[in-house]
RNA sequence: GGCCCGGUAGUUCAGUUGGUUAGAACGCUAGCCUGUCACGCUAGAGGUCGUGGGUUCGAGCCCCAUCCGGGUCGCCA
C-alpha cells in the first residue's frame, strides 16, 4: 500500500473527451475491471463521475507495468499519465475515444473480492445489497439518485427562497400526540418516565411559525412514523414542508405547481404544463376508485346500482340493501386477453381488498359467458349492457358490496392491475393532478367515531361550516393532494385559525375539553393571540426523487434505508442496549429469553 | 397481526416420483496472450443445501417450528 505522495487529482474521469487528448493529468478512483492481455494491460478506473481506461504496455516504466499486472478489482489507485486517443474506440462509455497512458501509478488500497460485482447490470438479492450497502452504493446507477436528491434539494431551496420563504428548523424531540401515525418514542433521562416523540411532520411547529409572523416558511425535514413499511414507504423519510400566511387553497396550489415546474425543468429538462388539472375527491373516487387516481389510462368505473336495482342476483341485492353499490369496469375489446383463468386471478386481487367476489360478463365473438346474467331478466340484462356500453369483444368486471369503500378499493386496485399487466399505461409522461375537496372527516369503524381525514386543524369548506356537528360525513375540507402518475406526491390544507372553530372540530372528533387541552393546549392557546389565515403542504421528497427517476423502490433513493421489519441490515439496528443505559432511563431491564 | 413469494458454491440459478460423488454460468486463483472493453484460451479451488427438530433404510426434495429478505392487506391524521 502506498500514499498519494506528491500526486493530486487534477481531473475526474467522466467528463474527459477526445479534445483533452495530449494533456498530462492525474485521476483517482477504484479499479472497476482489469483486462490483462500479457503484453498490454487495460484497467477501467471508476470515480463518481464515470469510467476512464488506463493503459500500460512494454513502453511503460517497468515498475509501473509490474504494478499494473497486480491490479485487481476495487483496488484504490491514483494515476498520472498522458491522455491519448485510443487505437480501438468504443461507444459504450462516454470516454470511449480516449485512454490514459499511465506514467506513475500508486496503489492506495488493496481490496478483497467483493461479495458481488460492482456493476449496474448485476442481479443480486436485496438482502445482500443492503448488508453491503457501501459496496452497493459504489455502482454508478446508485450514485444517480443521491446526486439527484442533492440537486433537487438545492432547487427547492432556490425556488422557495426566491419567493421570499424562510427556511426554519423545527425540533426533532417533540411531544407525542395520539392522533395519526404511531410515534417513535424517545425516553428522557432527565425526567424519568417521560418521553419525547420524533416528529411525524413539522405540522404544529410550522403553524405556530405562521402566527409568529414569519409569513412564508419551508423546510426539508426528516420525519418519522412507526408504521409498517412498503415499497414506497420508509419509517424515516424526508418531507419538503411549506406553509404560507394570508392565502387560500389556490395560492398554495399555484405556488407549489411553480415549484414542481421549476424542479422538473432544471433537474430533468422536462417541461410541465401548469396549472394542473383539478378533480374533486368524489369524482376521483367515482371514476377511478381512488383518491390518487392514475389518469394515464382509461378503464374508468361505472356505477350501475340504479340499473340492477330490483334484480334477483343475491350479491347485487345484498349490496344495495346494505347501502352499498354495484359498480363495474368495462374492459373494452379485452375479451381475448381476459380469459376465464385470468378473471379467476383478478378475483383474488379484489378479494384482498375485501370484495367477496368478482362478477363478470365476457363477450367474445363466438360466445357470451357471464357469472351473473342468468339471474337477470332479459330486460335487466339489456339495460345493464346498454348502460355501460357493452359490445362484442368487451369484458365487464363487476364488484358489489354493502360498503362503498370496498367497491372503490377493489375496482380501483383491479383497474391498476389490468392497466399494468396489459401495458395500458404511458410510462413516458409525468401526469400531474390535484385532487381537491376531500372529506373533512372519515368514519373509523373500529373506534366507532369520526376521525380527521387529513388532520384536526384542517379548515372546513365555507359552505360546509354548519355541517361540522350536524352532518360530519358530508363536510368537505379545504384540503388538496398533488398526484403524479397515481402516486400521492404531496398534500396539504388551509388550517383553522379561529379558536372557536377549532374547539368545534375537537368536539366533533370526540375530544373532551380536557383531552384536547392535554394534547394540543399549547396550540389552542397560541391561536387565542391572533392568527393570520394560513395553509401549506408537504411533499414526500424521497417519493418525488423516485418518481422523477422512474425507480420502483424508495430504497433506491435513500443512502441507507431500513428493511421491512424497520431494521437496518448493515449495522444491525435496532439492537438491545446495556442494562446500565436502561437503568439511567429508569426502564426495567428484561433479559432476552433463551 | 393476516396472506403470498423467496433462501442450494463468492453471486445468480438448475436440481426429476425421496436414491450413488449436489450441477451450470458468472466471479475468484494460477498460467498463456500487445488493442481489450461481458476480452480470449487452459487448468484449478470453492457447498453445515437459512437454522432446529421430525418422518424414512435413505431428505436439497416430505412434515413441524423458527430466522432472514421481498411484495401486499390491515396500518400510514
Amino acid at each position: 500500500m502506498e500514499t498519494m505522495g506528491s500526486l493530486r487529482r487534477t481531473h475526474y474521469c467522466g467528463g474527459l473527451r477526445l479534445t483533452d487528448a495530449g494533456t498530462e493529468i492525474v485521476v483517482a478512483g477504484s479499479i472497476a475491471k482489469c483486462r490483462d492481455k500479457g503484453g498490454i494491460v487495460f484497467a477501467d478506473l471508476r470515480d463518481t463521475t464515470g469510467i476512464l481506461q488506463l493503459v500500460f504496455d512494454d513502453s511503460s516504466d517497468k515498475d509501473v507495468f509490474e504494478k499494473a499486472s497486480g491490479l485487481r478489482s476495487e483496488y484504490v489507485v491514483i494515476a498520472k499519465g498522458t491522455l491519448r486517443e485510443r487505437a480501438a474506440k468504443t461507444d459504450k462509455i462516454p470516454t470511449g475515444d480516449i485512454e490514459l497512458f499511465v506514467t506513475e501509478l500508486r496503489v492506495l488500497s488493496g481490496a478483497e473480492t467483493t461479495p458481488f460485482e460492482i456493476r449496474d447490470e448485476i442481479n443480486v438479492k436485496d438482502e445482500l445489497r443492503l448488508k453491503y450497502r457501501y459496496l452497493d452504493l459504489r455502482r454508478p446507477g446508485m450514485h444517480q439518485p443521491l446526486v439527484m436528491r442533492s440537486k433537487v434539494a438545492k432547487l427547492v431551496r432556490d425556488y422557495y427562497c426566491d419567493h421570499d420563504f424562510c427556511e426554519i428548523e423545527t425540533p426533532m424531540l417533540i411531544k407525542s400526540t395520539p392522533e395519526g401515525a404511531r410515534d417513535y418514542l424517545v425516553p428522557s433521562r432527565v425526567q424519568p418516565g417521560h418521553f419525547y416523540a420524533l416528529p411525524q411532520s413539522p405540522q404544529l411547529y410550522k403553524q405556530l411559525l405562521m402566527l409568529s409572523g414569519f409569513d412564508k416558511y419551508f423546510q426539508i425535514a426528516r420525519c418519522f412514523r412507526d408504521e409498517d413499511l412498503r415499497a414506497d414507504r420508509q419509517p424515516e423519510f424526508t418531507q419538503i414542508d411549506m406553509e404560507m400566511a394570508f392565502v387560500t387553497e389556490d395560492d398554495v396550489m399555484t405556488m407549489n405547481e411553480g415549484l414542481v415546474k421549476y424542479v422538473f425543468q432544471k433537474a430533468l429538462g422536462v417541461e410541465i404544463a401548469t396549472p394542473f388539472r383539478r378533480m374533486p375527491y368524489t369524482e376521483a373516487m367515482n371514476r377511478f376508485g381512488s383518491d390518487k387516481p392514475d389518469t394515464r389510462f382509461g378503464l374508468e368505473l361505472q356505477d350501475v346500482s340504479q340499473t340492477v336495482a330490483g334484480c334477483e342476483f343475491a350479491p347485487f341485492k345484498a349490496a344495495l340493501e346494505n347501502g352499498g353499490s354495484v359498480r363495474l369496469i368495462n374492459c373494452k375489446g379485452m375479451a381475448e386477453q381476459l380469459t376465464r383463468k385470468t378473471i379467476d386471478k383478478l378475483t383474488d386481487v379484489v378479494k384482498t381488498y375485501g370484495a367477496k367476489g368478482l362478477a363478470y360478463t365476457r363477450l367474445t365473438a363466438d360466445s357470451e359467458t357471464s357469472s351473473f346474467e342468468k339471474f337477470l331478466t332479459e330486460e335487466e340484462k339489456a339495460a345493464l349492457r346498454s348502460a355501460c356500453g357493452a359490445e362484442t369483444g368487451d369484458v365487464l368486471l363487476v364488484v358489489a358490496d354493502g360498503d362503498n369503500d370496498v367497491v372503490y378499493a377493489a375496482l380501483g386496485a383491479l383497474r391498476l392491475e389490468i392497466g399494468k399487466k396489459y401495458n395500458l399505461i404511458d410510462q413516458s409522461v409525468f401526469d400531474f393532478l390535484w385532487v381537491t375537496d376531500f372529506p373533512l372527516f372519515e368514519y373509523d369503524k373500529e373506534e366507532q367515531r369520526y376521525v380527521a381525514k387529513h388532520h384536526p386543524f384542517t379548515m372546513p369548506k365555507d359552505e360546509d361550516l354548519d355541517k361540522v356537528e350536524t352532518d360530519p360525513g358530508a363536510c368537505r375540507a379545504k384540503a388538496y393532494d398533488m398526484i403524479l402518475n397515481g402516486c400521492e406526491l404531496g398534500g396539504g390544507s388551509i388550517r383553522i385559525n379561529d379558536p372557536v372553530l377549532q374547539d368545534r372540530m375537537f368536539h366533533a372528533l370526540g375530544f373532551t375539553e380536557e383531552s384536547a387541552r392535554e394534547s394540543f393546549g399549547f396550540l389552542m392557546d397560541a391561536y387565542r393571540y391572533g392568527a393570520p389565515p394560513h395553509g401549506g403542504m408537504a411533499f414526500g421528497f424521497d417519493r418525488m426523487i423516485m418518481l422523477m427517476l422512474g425507480r420502483e423502490s424508495i430504497r433506491d433513493v435513500i443512502a441507507f434505508p431500513k428493511v421491512q421489519n424497520a431494521g437496518e441490515v448493515m449495522s444491525g439496528c435496532p439492537e438491545t442496549v446495556e442494562e446500565k443505559q436502561l437503568r439511567e432511563l429508569c426502564i426495567r431491564y428484561v433479559p432476552e429469553e433463551k
